[in-house]
DNA sequence: TTTATATATTGCAATATTACGATAATAAAA
DNA sequence: TTTTATTATCGTAATATTGCAATATATAAA
C-alpha cells in the first residue's frame, strides 16, 4: 500500500526505521559524506557539490535534520550544516550489539 | 519523481543507499531483530512473530536477501534464515570511519 | 528601502513502496 | 499419487518518495 503499518511495531523500531530510511538514498548519503570529509561545518556549498536542483537538496537536508542526523545553524545569509555525532554513535552501538549476538551462531 | 537519480552517484553510494533502504522499514528491522535474538538460524516461524501477512513477510525477506543482509537455505519444507555477519561488519566499519572523521570538528 | 544572495516552500508529475488476497510452486508425508 | 505444510509470485489498490520549476522567505549589502 505504500503505507507502513507503524502501529504494530515498537517506537524504537519505527525510530530506527526512519533513521535508516533517511540514509537509504544516495543523494542524502552523498550529502553526509561531503559534510564528513570537510574539515569543519559546511556553509552553503552543498548545492554546488551534488548534481541535483537546489529545492531537491533543500528537501533532503530537511529530512536529514528531521531524524537528527545533521544540525543546521544560521550564519549570515547561509546555513551551516554538520553531522550529529550522537546519532552516528547510536548506529555503531546498535550494530555492535548485533555483532555480539551474531557471534558463535550457525552463520558465523 | 519517485525515481532516484542513481546515475549521478557512485556505485558505492548506491550500494550503501540500497542497504540502508532495506533497513529503513520497521517490518524488516523486526525480522532482523528476531533473527538476531534467536540462538541459531530461524526456520519458518518468522510469519508467526510479525503481525503481517505471509506474502508481505516473504517479500520483505526477499528484499533483505537482495542486499545481502540475510541468507536463506532450504531445509526440508521450510527455509532457514540467518544474518550475514559480513554486512553488519561493513556498516560498523563505515560508521566507525565517519566517527573518526567527525572527531575534533565544530560539532563534536 | 532596494537589491542581491541563499535557502525554504508549494504544487505537481513520474515512479516506488507497502500490503494483501489469490494462487502457484515446492517438498515431505500419508 | 494425493495430501499437507511452507514459501514464493502475481496482480492490484493505497500511499510514499523523488525531483524540479516556480515562487516565497530571509538576511545582508548597497
Amino acid at each position: 500500500m505504500g503505507i507502513t503499518k507503524s502501529a504494530v511495531f515498537t517506537d524504537e523500531q519505527n525510530m530506527l526505521a526512519n533513521l535508516f530510511k533517511a540514509l537509504g538514498n544516495p543523494a542524502r548519503l552523498a550529502i553526509i559524506t561531503y559534510l564528513i570529509k570537510q574539515e569543519s561545518c559546511v556553509c552553503g556549498d552543498i548545492v554546488d557539490e551534488i548534481p541535483l536542483a537546489q529545492p531537491t537538496i533543500s528537501q533532503h537536508l530537511k529530512e536529514l535534520k528531521a531524524v537528527g542526523l545533521i544540525q543546521g545553524t544560521v550564519s549570515g545569509k547561509s546555513i551551516c550544516y554538520c553531522i550529529n555525532p550522537a546519532v552516528v554513535q547510536l548506529v555503531i552501538n546498535l550494530f555492535e550489539g548485533w555483532n555480539e549476538q551474531i557471534a558463535n551462531k550457525c552463520c558465523s
